[in-house]
DNA sequence: CCTCAATTGAAACATGTGAATCGAAAGTTG
DNA sequence: CAACTTTCGATTCACATGTTTCAATTGAGG
């Protein structure tokens, strides 16, 4: 009943017609217009009937188009008086506690990240992607917490390289990795407290095998940065028991844009890309449930 | 001429009468409102007749009540899509590409995650809490990029409780997991382009099974959405080809801290926790590299 | 191929819109 | 106090608004 807009299209957009998608497409794609300018106006711009808007909110159980325009209208409000107002709101409503979670954890999160911006060595952080890019075979390695970030940089890499690879999956040996590789190749490590051991003692080891090693941590107290070839500490500030991963991601992200726009700097490798993950699409399109 | 609205009414303030001060007053502080509802609708809210708004429009040198708004809807356009007027900004000023992505992406993240924030149903959120705490067994599913997060979303509930499972972990089957299950468990589904039919496959099963099922997508173009019980449209705008998860893994890891709260109410309880994950520290400590 | 249902755009409709008008009220000046 | 200007609100008017109707079109199933 009181569901957003979001959620009441995504419900029915499956079964909505080529022109209703369209008028929704629209309304997704220009909230300020809709909530603002008039609907024949808004049909003029999209190039949708002004009758297909009307049956819209229809489809979507709303007795008017003025309704639908309705939620929108606050959603915009929210947004708009988030930047002044959201302090004196959240100060007159501070006695509710579990409001209070989400939005400290949210400012957490976001100083989280900016506090990486600002605290990162630009310079550090080109080099370590000139060496990932030109390193011969990359690994990437996580433990606990951080096996899923290492997957899915690994994953987000393998549009870009052939040469990535994951270890720690599972708890399987690092071990037989390392030892065919030098100082050509790379190894990235992810680890958070608690810190496990056999991290630690795959950071030594890839010191001594001369492997160009990156550490991500959280604290300078980790002893894996010790033997790093360049190390970077992300802030994971959070308001509860554990610690943040949204800056640690964000990291990763940053790193694999960098060594996108190295990878591909021409348009039609990019193009490539694009066309590497439909052709995944295609692959996984047919695996059973 | 081509001031914005503030300086023009700023400088005409003081020569305006007393109900065309209370207009303007109405303005700038429902500045949503004045740009959405109808001359005659801010004029019953505001206490002041329709056609004050009109001379208010002609005191300040707009033609019209019309023009007056345009530039309340620009400027309210400009706060709710900042994103995309910064990245139109730095399309245009791209001197230095490698910097301009760091910054560009973080200017993405930080926007998705407050963006997340304002358009997410609190109420919505709480329930979806709810019924992940009070489940019987609840199965976190994501396959390609979103995988990762799946596998840390699953691993950080892990200390809060023992029901929790990853599906879809190496292609493994699902089926197998959906077969057990009813309406007293839940199913997370973690989704993005390019779609798996495997996932949209799995909320099918799951609607009929009566499993509670969340859907984590960033469109509402996205099919499993439509067999969601909670759905969840967050944000993932990138400067880059790929998008961001950044947002994604705030929401999981928001909705873990609310189960952290509803789990263990007392200190005490959460003190068991944190000696539960100094427990896996000892426990993984041993493993060999 | 035809049939029937769903979908779509143009036009018609009743209603609500914003601006102009005009008389009343308030404020100002001599 | 009176004459004057300014400001204000109710009324009016031409017009734009959102919805509905209806005929044309499309698409699916037999």
């Amino acid at each position: 009943m009181g569901e957003s807009f979001d959620v009441r299209l995504a419900t029915a957009y499956g079964s909505l017609s080529t022109k209703l998608r369209q008028a929704a497409d629209f309304v997704v794609a220009n909230p300020v217009d809709t909530a603002t300018r008039s609907l024949r106006t808004i049909a003029a711009d999209s190039g949708v009937a002004p009758a297909t808007f009307s049956r819209l909110a229809k489809a979507l159980e709303y007795d008017n188009f003025e309704d639908l325009r309705d939620v929108i209208r606050v959603s915009i409000g929210r947004q708009v008086d988030s930047f002044s107002a959201r302090a004196d709101r959240l100060h007159s409503q501070h006695n509710n506690k579990d409001n209070d979670f989400a939005t400290a954890h949210m400012d957490a999160c976001l100083d989280n990240i900016r506090k990486l911006c600002t605290q990162v060595d630009c310079g550090q952080l080109d080099e370590t992607v000139d060496r990932l890019n030109t390193a011969r075979k990359v690994v990437v390695f996580g433990v606990l917490g951080s096996a899923g970030v290492a997957d899915y940089m690994s994953y987000m890499a393998s549009f870009l390289k052939d040469n990535w690879h994951v270890a720690g999956r599972g708890g399987g040996s690092l071990g037989s990795s390392l030892v065919t590789m030098d100082k050509q190749d790379a190894l990235i490590i992810i680890t958070k407290p608690p810190f496990a051991p056999r991290v630690l003692n795959a950071a030594k080891i890839a010191q001594n095998r001369g492997i160009y090693t990156v550490v991500i941590s959280d604290t300078h107290r980790c002893e894996a940065l010790r033997y790093a070839s360049s190390a970077f500490i992300v802030p994971t500030n959070s308001p509860h028991f554990f610690s943040s991963y949204t800056a640690t991601l964000f990291l990763v992200e940053t790193i694999i844009g960098k060594l996108a726009a190295q990878a591909d700097a021409s348009a039609a490798d990019r193009i490539a890309v694009i066309e590497q993950l439909n052709g995944r699409l295609q692959e996984t399109g047919n695996n059973p449930v």
